[in-house]
DNA sequence: ATTATAAACAGAAATAATTTCTATTTAAGG
DNA sequence: CCTTAAATAGAAATTATTTCTGTTTATAAT
């Protein structure tokens, strides 16, 4: 909790009582949610708690690297908790089962600068899988 | 163009003019796609197209294989031709600037069943780059 | 502590990609 | 040429996300 505070205050970023119950959540469940997930789960905390602020801090959130984002094609963006390497791209395995998500290894494509006479800007890649405890 | 053709034709789906149209703008323009700019290029040859059609057509392209689907962040599915490799699952390296699709060759996690425990169902890789041509 | 201020907020409304529904048309085999 | 299931058009619905406006609040300076 308090490396995430840190890394809101050193971008100059409040500390507010929503992105406080966002990262929370984040923190103790380690999974994927999608914006309206986290926005039900608040719900429980906070009578009154808008969606757009729920889009709006994601978004932060995902910009000071603590979330990471996938687009998944169900048309929604998914979110979770980075648990580490917040300072280099790096990608997950997500669980389709019950949503758990972890870091990869380094991908071949990290320190591709050109492929086939491309220069790469970005690349994004998505693992879903079944983890061991799901797979039983 | 007669490949893509077969392909359908193998599949029991019906070569209908829409078909043949969306096929020959992709073999023509080698580019990513969304669906609206699939759907405004057919208006030039069609007086009448509905986009509910041309939204079905691209799925099933994607379903044969015959076309590529990502999902960037812009909410917007962009589709492209596969020129290879129809029966395998394969990556696309895109050109920001002129659009430009082309395939990767093989991805380390493509014959990776299992990583760090999990079972591993699917994945997808985005490269996005500059091409040579774009980079001049 | 108090206050000033820019950032964050709620709520309503708008946007826009995609899907669904229904009735009509058409490709393809017999 | 017919038959029929698949494909189509068009309208309407769905829904994730964004925008807008006015209000509240965290934070830093007083």
């Amino acid at each position: 909790m308090k490396p995430y505070i840190d890394i809101l205050k050193n971008k100059g970023l409040k500390i507010t009582p929503r992105r406080k119950a966002i990262i929370d959540i984040f923190v103790n469940c380690h999974k994927h949610l999608t914006s309206e997930g986290v926005w039900s789960l608040l719900s429980n905390e906070f009578d009154k708690c808008g969606l757009p602020s729920v889009y709006r801090n994601l978004e932060t959130l995902v910009e000071c690297g603590i979330l990471t984002r996938i687009q998944q094609f169900d048309r929604k963006k998914h979110y979770g908790l980075c648990t580490e390497h917040h300072n280099h791209p790096h990608h997950h395995i997500t669980c389709i089962s019950c949503g758990k998500v972890e870091e990869l290894g380094a991908c071949e494509m990290d320190n591709k600068r050109i492929i086939k006479g491309y220069k790469v800007v970005n690349h994004f890649m998505q693992v879903n899988g079944i983890c061991a405890g799901c797979s039983k």
